[in-house]
DNA sequence: GTCTATACCAAGATAGAC
DNA sequence: GTCTATCTTGGTATAGAC
């Protein structure tokens, strides 16, 4: 058992957690690897991290895929709960917060899937495979109603991210019992229904 | 009338265009001045831009202030508009459409006050005052529906830019409806009201 | 107002001692 | 696995010729 299996992978993970923040806080240009090296506790300037990888690229991929993988299997594990609430409307309360709280948890892939999208490919569909709303409450013609809904919480996250503290001062549970009691169907009314 | 007043304003212009480009592209630290200075067409590497802005940080500065401006006195002038709509539920549409549009146009200051908000202190404020809701439409407690409302704009605009499409396929058109027709006040109906 | 030349520094990356 | 030393590149910035 050499030291690499101690230590090692020990500062494998650090070093992936470090970048996954350095990463999300700068973009990938803005990165350097110096900056990670110095979270981390090596010696900044130095080729340290380059004996976990080769390259920047490397890392950032490298740090992605490990970040999607705890994503999805979080979600996929969190997914078979929420099918168990009977009433539609609790359901659909608790499925909004779960993507709410899965937004904020992998704020880091979020912000990466924004701004460095293109760098990396599989990025942007791994991350939305893994928040994709996991049921539709009606089968039917809601595609805009769960895009109203998914935008708003996305956007919620990220203007509070933005304003440091709850968006325009509405807490999480207000916001969130608002927009369930929004999306939820209703009959027809007037002229202005939901498909032009 | 030297030759500043001819091309020196332009390059000027220029620069700042391109500048608001690369920050909101790169940010702050991953944007490069020679960057700037390739796409204005000017030689990179030399200090041709120092003769205009002294630093990376003026430079920041003067692109953020400028596009400010732009966007303020825009939505300003949009704003009487709206106001003349008397129907209420068109008037929101209005309204709503006019927000998305507007982080559409000024979607450079959108993400760099996204992304660099901490850099920039005035940028944040600056920017939440030119998108603020003109109106609300009853003056009562319609805030946690407006901060749906405000988040789901936000949230369309930037999933459709990384969807590069409409977002999940959900034109502008039917989102605003489905959103209008979402936030429209609706009588007490059973236990789960927005105010806990 | 733009270029050449240059100083200075930080970054990405490699080779090799420990 | 980490460090020292080193190479190369590219960025910020200044001084000065045109």
């Amino acid at each position: 058992m050499t030291t690499a299996a101690r230590g090692g992978q020990k500062t494998r993970e650090r070093i992936l957690d470090a970048a996954m923040d350095v990463f999300a806080e700068d973009g990938f240009t803005g990165a350097t690897i110096s900056e990670v090296e110095r979270r981390v506790g090596l010696a900044a300037g130095t080729g340290s991290l380059h004996r976990h990888f080769p390259s920047k690229e490397a890392l950032l991929e490298a740090a992605v895929e490990r970040e999607v993988s705890r994503c999805r299997a979080e979600t996929e594990a969190a997914r078979e709960e929420l099918l168990r609430a009977a009433d539609p409307v609790e359901r659909r309360k608790q499925v909004y917060e779960q993507m709410l709280h899965d937004m904020r948890r992998y704020d880091r892939l979020f912000r990466l899937m924004l701004n460095e999208g293109d760098r990396v490919p599989a990025l942007r569909q791994a991350i939305w495979a893994a928040l994709q709303r996991p049921v539709r409450s009606p089968p039917e013609e809601r595609d805009a109603v769960d895009a109203v809904a998914m935008a708003a919480l996305g956007g919620y996250h990220l203007f509070s991210m933005m304003q440091g503290r709850p968006f325009n001062g509405v807490g999480e549970d207000r916001f969130l019992n608002t927009l369930v009691e929004s999306t939820r169907p209703r009959r027809r009314h007037g002229a202005s229904t939901a498909r032009p």
